[in-house]
RNA sequence: GCGCCUGUAGCUCAGUUGGAUAGAGCAACUGCCUUCUAAGCAGUGGGUCAGGGGUUCGAAUCCCUUCAGGCGCACCA
């Protein structure tokens, strides 16, 4: 609907001899009365033209050849040109809507094939997921399936972070643990993980392994099994609470691997990049530590790449997994991170400069932490004495697809308090099941005009000789208008990369739809009426759904 | 101390990249089920857009500053 307009407003401006923006804004007129559509682009161009809005309006006016489609194209306010559409024009462009059917909306050129790595989650594999994590999954899982919708090759990728430190505690833990539970006493890990799992996992070790580590020092080759089985637990845990909370992921890429050398490799991942930033001379060595000159690159301190004492940082794994990721040829690499990690953005960004590739490549969206609050107040949590409430906890007790959406009513980057009384209580008013429960009500109006023996259109066939004509209520001309308005919504959603946008215009389109139902039957007495209004409502219908598929949000066919 | 994020209705949050008279849900109150689903609808009340300056035709939005909250500033991850 707004490519009509933008379509003769450059052509208006062409003939104007006016240079062409390369966004013309065009957007709906907060009060309705004021038209369908609006532009404030004489406005934008009163500076550069040095003539007053509201004459290049006029001139922009006259200068519109295209005017079949519009009722009144108008001069209003400070010099606003305001479009209102023909009627006749609405049904056609609803009937072309109807015509390509479920799935064929067309905009997969937005995306044209593009190859994306999109990283989120990727907790570590030392206990289960948080309330924190499943906003990283309800946002990272959207925005795959937004731009994939968008026409984009979308790769969802986890990255395990199953090296260094805190693998080994867990190892650790789980080792005192399963002595413990054989009889021995090995000394806890001062900041080992305390939390029920690791006993779980002892005693799963125990009972397949019996007592055959029973007694040992935490040495290898027993601390490498307790490492790896534990990690393999943990991970198989978080698996399966992300496929709970319908998550999923295209690849899981693991960090040791990275320093792990393939038979017919000389050296690993991480000694190769290390090698390359070494000869290009992007390192020094300091107090016997290898650095990387990050500063050269626009971070503001040089880092450790390698400790004195030999052992990689996490950050040397970092940059040899992102040379990996655009070595591979992604166009763009999108990671999810918590916000807590915004300091680390300039130094992997320089890298990525130090290894050839320009920074806008990565995009880092950055996740707000959630605050967890029962009924006002704060949830304690004690990651020490293993007390926290996990989003395996949070779906049980308020559900996955209100969880996510509430995830989903929000922009990343706002601190989020989410409270469980409230998300819980709400449950039967929650903004979900209103949308939800529009589309389940469509649903069964359908159902129910088959038994009355109206036959649904269906794509590519009766969808285009429904006459429309019949929709004249102002209700129905507000949902046809809300309807052809979803693919600017989509396509501002994807371009800000914010699939909070879909969830916004999804409540809007049952706003519209709800009252609609209430006020005026579907299936009516007339023949010709109740058939334009069957079309009306399998539009909405088919936006709904892939509104709500767009979320990774059930659409139930009834409640 | 420095950096990043946030501050909008009682609460939780949007605000179409600077546009017209700032919106939604929840909570509160009043009505509506014999008719396609009442997880719905109709209506009422609710604002110093944290404060102050600035930029311009125009600011919740951009800049400066103050205040408040969160998060970072390792040879941790």
């Amino acid at each position: 609907m707004t490519e009509i307009v933008r379509k003769i407003l450059a052509e208006a401006l062409g003939a104007m001899g006016i240079p062409v923006p390369e966004r013309i804004e065009v957007e709906v007129p907060r009060d309705e009365a004021l038209g369908d559509l609006s532009t404030p682009i004489a406005m934008s161009l009163s500076k550069q033209l040095r003539k007053p809005p509201k004459n290049i309006a006029q001139e922009i006016i006259a200068n519109i050849r295209e005017r079949g489609d519009f009722e009144k194209i108008e001069v209003a306010g400070p010099g606003f040109i305001n479009f209102t559409l023909k009627k006749d024009s609405l049904y056609r462009s609803l009937s072309g809507f109807l015509r390509e059917g479920d799935g064929l909306l067309s905009r997969k050129d937005i995306g044209k094939g593009r190859k994306i790595l999109l990283e989120f989650v990727s907790a570590n594999p030392t206990g289960p997921l948080h309330l924190g994590h499943g906003r990283g999954a309800a946002l990272g899982a959207a925005l795959a399936n937004l731009l994939s919708a968008a026409g984009f090759s979308v790769i969802k990728e986890y990255y395990i972070n199953d090296a260094g430190r805190q693998v080994g505690l867990l190892g650790e833990s789980v080792f005192a643990k399963y002595q413990e539970l054989l009889g021995k006493s090995y000394p806890f890990p001062e900041d080992g993980y305390r939390g029920a799992y690791v006993e779980d996992i002892a005693k799963k070790i125990a009972l397949d392994e019996t007592d055959r580590y029973k007694g040992l020092e935490f040495t290898p080759p027993q601390s490498d099994f307790f490492r790896e089985y534990s990690c393999g637990q943990m991970l198989a845990l978080i698996k399966a609470d992300l496929e709970a909370f319908g998550v999923t992921f295209d690849t899981w890429q693991s960090e040791k691997e990275l320093y792990e050398r393939k038979p017919d490799e000389p050296e690993s991942e991480v000694e190769k990049t290390i090698r390359y930033l070494r000869e290009k001379g992007y390192t020094k060595t300091e107090e016997g530590a290898t650095w990387f000159k990050a500063t050269e690159f626009g971070d503001e301190k040089d880092r450790v790449i390698i400790r004195s004492g030999g052992a990689y940082t996490y950050f040397a794994s970092d940059i040899a997994y992102h040379k990996k990721k655009v070595d591979v040829g992604y166009d763009e690499l999108i990671n999810i991170w918590g916000a807590d990690h915004h300091g680390y953005i300039p130094r992997v960004k320089a890298a990525l400069e130090a290894l050839g590739y320009e920074k806008e490549r990565l995009k880092v969206l950055l996740v707000q932490l959630v605050s967890l609050l029962r009924g006002g107040k704060p949830v304690q949590m004690s990651k020490r004495a293993g007390e926290f409430i996990t989003l395996k906890d949070v779906m049980e007790e308020v559900g996955a697809d209100t969880t996510k959406f509430m995830f989903l009513t929000r922009k990343a980057d706002s601190h989020l308090d989410f409270d469980l009384e409230v998300a819980k209580a709400a449950s039967a008013e929650n903004p979900v099941y209103y949308v939800q429960y529009a589309y389940a009500r469509i649903n069964s109006i359908l159902r129910h005009a088959a038994e009355k023996g109206f036959i649904e259109p269906q794509a590519g066939t009766g969808a285009v000789d429904v006459d429309l004509s019949p929709l004249s209520e102002p209700e129905e001309q507000r949902l046809i208008k809300k309807i052809l308005l979803y693919p600017a919504v989509f396509e501002a959603a994807v371009y800000a990369r914010e699939p909070h946008r879909i969830t916004f215009y999804l409540q809007e389109l049952a706003g519209i739809f709800h009252p609609y139902y209430n006020k005026h039957r579907i299936v009516a007495e007339d023949n010709r009426l109740t058939l334009a209004r069957l079309a009306l409502s399998r539009a909405a219908r088919i936006v709904l759904r892939d509104g709500l598929h767009v979320l990774g949000v059930a659409a139930p066919e009834r409640m």
